[in-house]
DNA sequence: TTCCTTATTGCAAAAAGTTGCAATAACATA
DNA sequence: TATGTTATTGCAACTTTTTGCAATAAGGAA
């Protein structure tokens, strides 16, 4: 039924388990298909499963970054935020409005060879936020 | 005598005041060439400054990457550190080891124009940090 | 189904970061 | 140099995030 379900053997076959907190959390990440806070996870997966506590949310979604179920992402001023990793793409927000949308992976893909090349590195996260000025708040800027 | 003399024009210049607490955290940033965490920046800057407060070191990092004196960048699990903005350029960090590396921004450039004329933001903030696998790092794991 | 190992959780305390507000002190102006 | 305005600070309370540890429960093996 749930989305999260599917989750289930990528965990056992790195010898983790799955757990009705687990389930929850990627639940409300499958479910929003937006940035949720960490509290904001806690609030919708808490309904779910009695006696969830913060401490589990915390670990869990760093678990899941950890593993490449979700995906982190910073915004603003060094808040983590998560959404669930189905599709690879970016972000790019407006530091006026906060405003934001997604970016294609292929615009960067380039430049990530380059980069890759020019460093040694070998790239494996690939989530980036960039931020600018929207198109709107630039126009308000020009006045 | 201290680097941080030459930032109080440019604070001036834009309604702020130069005080000793920015003076000193200006001066702690400047010397230290590297990422620092906020606590790091308050232990060194206590020191030139007596009654210095936490909440005040906090405050004064974001109020210097406002004004792109200050660089912010985020580190493993969003925690935010920061370093003197003094040239333009990026970091790759190893998931693994947690070495880093600095990235020219030159290998960006063309990257940010074709961002900008996809998504018609106007790109502003331009530090991003990478993640990824140092060199040494992809060869332990591939045995 | 039962047992065992150990990954995971909840709890509680600590650490990190934020915020409102009154007191202070930069610094522009006279 | 003295004065007034208001940006900035310190304080203290608060929110957010992390951590150690003992109890719990997932799921492989018997």
């Amino acid at each position: 039924m749930s989305c999260s379900q599917e989750y289930t053997p990528q965990l056992r076959a790195r010898g983790y388990r799955m757990t009705p907190q687990r389930h929850a959390i990627l639940h409300v990440l499958c479910h929003s298909g937006k940035h949720l806070t960490p509290s904001e996870v806690y609030a919708k997966a808490q309904k779910q499963v009695a006696g969830l506590t913060e401490a589990t949310v915390y670990r869990t979604l760093e678990f899941l970054a950890e593993n490449g179920l979700a995906r982190p992402s910073h915004v603003g001023n060094g808040r983590l935020v998560y959404e669930i990793a189905n599709h690879e793409h970016h972000h790019i927000k407006c530091r006026n409005c906060g405003d934001e949308m997604e970016v294609e992976h292929t615009l960067l893909k380039s430049m990530y060879q380059k980069l890759e090349s020019a460093s040694g590195y070998q790239l494996t996260d690939s989530h980036v936020t960039f931020f600018g000025l929207c198109p709107d708040c630039q126009k308000s800027e020009n006045v």
